[in-house]
DNA sequence: TGCCAACTGCTTTTTCGTAAGCATATCTGC
DNA sequence: GCAGATATGCTTACGAAAAAGCAGTTGGCA
């Protein structure tokens, strides 16, 4: 799964969390590796993210996580104490995040009819998800919805939505759609010949249609949180 | 996942939270940090809730949180109630063990318009729900809507709600009530005197009117999690 | 109403991440 | 062994984000 360049790396930030809890710069990691440039680790960091051993926040400062270990670092990874281990009880046994059912998504931003989206990059907090709600294949992430553009579909001002990253979506599904490669909406969907129509679940707003090669879905509606 | 300043501020607060379990302002934060404007203090408050470490309030003063803490700051941090509890050792269960801003709640069954509830009080299955949909006081369940009396409302056929355990309850709220001692709707409620009226959010149903001994809170929505 | 805390906008400096282009290695299947 | 794919190394350049500061606005709350 991992090059041995890769592993030396994982190795690296894990060492590193551990020790100060602030996963290591790019630069640091280039001395680390003995490396002249960055960009070597720019690929190697990528390639991790990629085979889904670390999480990280695009464009920002030491936004690195482990999500997961290689087996035969499990063991390395020096747990000294080994044998029966005393715990603090109380909260402190946090259970660990499958066994609850949930996962941390990011809310990328807000997204609302007709008007461009805020950001659809950046991350502006994280929420809470039931698996139950994702599957297992794809990237997901969510965004809060402005406006009442779908409030035929029960989707409110305010709410959650969480989405399935993907490029391709059946006809009805309701879908986060990126028209004329800036203005992203969150709209049902038809295509009929190379025509896509983007339709609001509100009589207030026309269905507006557009030429195939000018909208791009994004992802699909797979789940929706609300807060009253 | 965090830069040192980042770090230091989390800690910082981890600390005060501790001790004396009021969240500093951001002066105590500037002081702390040795900072000359709370500038710096806002947007670093605001890098550690779009990480997904805090949790807090807009426009609320010390309105902050720890949902979690980094993996290598969980030992530090003594929880003073604690029953010492052995745990197996060996594999060492999922390591970075993340305080995850979720808990798991009882689906009690289904709530309609109109019909007597399935079972208020069998537990169908579990789902998993973001703790900011939760108030730290009261107990909470959850229900599967059936049918579409609170269409208007957002609330579709199918969708889980969160309900906070109360008996009593705001005009407008929407809330589960018992009629007669046994028909559980999930209505809008409205009180004048005596006489309660508990409104669908469905231009189809009538409002109905009861005598107030005859409805009984059980407590009011507060979330609404929702799959496709 | 007035205090205090939180929020915003703007500026500057420094650190950090991203990207493009090109040069070696290493591996893999034919 | 060779061709092509992959992994890696290096350089340079660019742009974004972190961090710090100051000033001014807004909002809660007593």
């Amino acid at each position: 799964m991992l090059t041995k360049k890769q592993l030396a790396l994982l190795e690296f930030i894990h060492k590193r969390l551990q020790q100060d809890g602030v996963p290591p710069s790019f630069d640091e990691m280039k001395t680390a590796l003995d490396l002249r440039s960055k960009s070597g680790i720019h690929r190697l960091i990528t390639a991790l993210e990629e085979r889904g051993f670390i999480r990280r926040l695009a464009h920002r400062a030491r936004a690195i996580e482990i999500v997961r270990l290689p087996e035969n670092m499990m063991a390395a990874s020096d747990q000294p104490d080994f044998s029966p281990e005393v715990i603090q009880g109380g909260k402190k046994s946090a259970p660990p995040v499958e066994m609850i059912g949930a996962m941390e998504l990011p809310v990328m931003g807000r997204i609302a009819a007709g008007v461009p989206i805020e950001a659809i990059s950046q991350v502006s907090h994280q929420v809470a998800v039931p698996t139950a709600m994702l599957s297992s294949a794809g990237q997901h992430f969510a965004l809060e919805v402005k406006g009442d553009s779908m409030i035929n579909a029960g989707i409110n001002d305010g709410d959650v939505v969480v989405i399935r990253e993907c490029a391709t979506a059946d006809n009805g599904e309701i879908v986060v759609a990126l028209v004329e490669g800036q203005e992203a909406t969150l709209k049902r969907i038809y295509k009929s010949g190379n025509r896509i129509t983007l339709e609001a679940e509100n009589p207030n707003y026309e269905p507006r249609e557009y030429p195939a090669s000018l909208v791009q879905v994004q992802g699909k509606l797979v789940g929706l949180i609300r807060s009253y």
